[in-house]
DNA sequence: TGAAAGTAGTTGATGCGTCACTCAATCGGG
DNA sequence: CCCGATTGAGTGACGCATCAACTACTTTCA
């Protein structure tokens, strides 16, 4: 990709535009393994278990569905589509909320406990052996630092 | 998320988990922006750019689907139902292979041309002030071995 | 030379994820 | 008390992305 002179914003250099190349690819390839991963030793996609997550992480086991669309930073819509399915499936069940008669809460079933129980270990052993494993610790908290300082970035933009 | 003595894979520590969940933060976060803002200002989609990027990056203007497949990094299925949606808007053609009846080739049209061309600066634009503006060059240079390291180690996994 | 194996690419089904739009309920101010 | 604004959530349309299955063609091997 030239140069463009009437550019006032220069492109990436070769090098620059390596890295980032090569960072959407490794976040394209991450997913992907880890989501043919969890689906190969359980029901649950990524997101599935991003929700089961978040409603086995609370004692009382449900939360207000917006809350669940902050926690995870989903869009709200993505959260309804997201329980709709995962409640035909019997892992998350619905409850009215009595103090907002517009708000739903939603609330893990005994399914969706087993179904994360069982997922988690071998998720959790996914994420270690493709990411946590091939870093120091100091690598990590590094990158956990570059990670914070470009999502404070994205989310004051 | 308690510890389970039962396993021999320790779960993530707190700041484990803390920084990977920020990182799949970060990248739906970055991903949806950019895919935002390149909508706004063009009738591109990301992956749509990816492959136009491709596509004029060649002398011939013009690629194997296979070759276009392993540079993306995308499966064979992806790049067809894609470029399928991009050859209904005018955006590339496709050419019988010569040499390899099974396949074909796709080339980016004028109309593509234009749409990469108004849209490139706009999402170098945005790349730059949604990372590469927040980080130094040697901060990005190691970030870069990182995610080098990270994909070479997905890559043979 | 022909059959088997491999390769290139396509298609349909389906889950995912965003956007625009909608509806119902709540809140706050006049 | 009423009305407009805001909020919580849901829905449909549609593009995206994977998977399984498929077709057509090429290569390999006996």
């Amino acid at each position: 990709m030239a140069y463009d002179v009437f550019m006032t914003t220069p492109w990436l250099t070769d090098e620059q535009q390596r890295i980032w190349r090569n960072w959407l690819r490794l976040n394209r390839e991450l997913q992907a393994t880890l989501a043919r991963e969890i689906a190969a030793t359980s029901d649950l996609s990524m997101a599935d278990f991003g929700v089961l997550v978040q409603l086995t992480d609370v004692p009382e086991g449900r939360a207000r569905i917006s809350e669940l669309a902050d926690n995870l930073g989903w869009e709200r819509s993505r959260v309804s589509h997201q329980l709709k399915r995962m409640q035909s499936r019997g892992l998350v069940e619905r409850f009215e909320c009595a103090e907002d008669g517009r708000g739903s809460f939603v609330g893990v079933t005994e399914a969706g406990r087993h179904a994360i129980a069982d997922a988690a270990p071998g998720h959790v052993a996914s994420v270690r052996r493709l990411v946590v494993d091939h870093l120091t610790a100091d690598e990590f908290t590094d990158f956990g630092r570059l990670v914070d300082r470009l999502l404070e970035a994205i989310d004051a933009d």
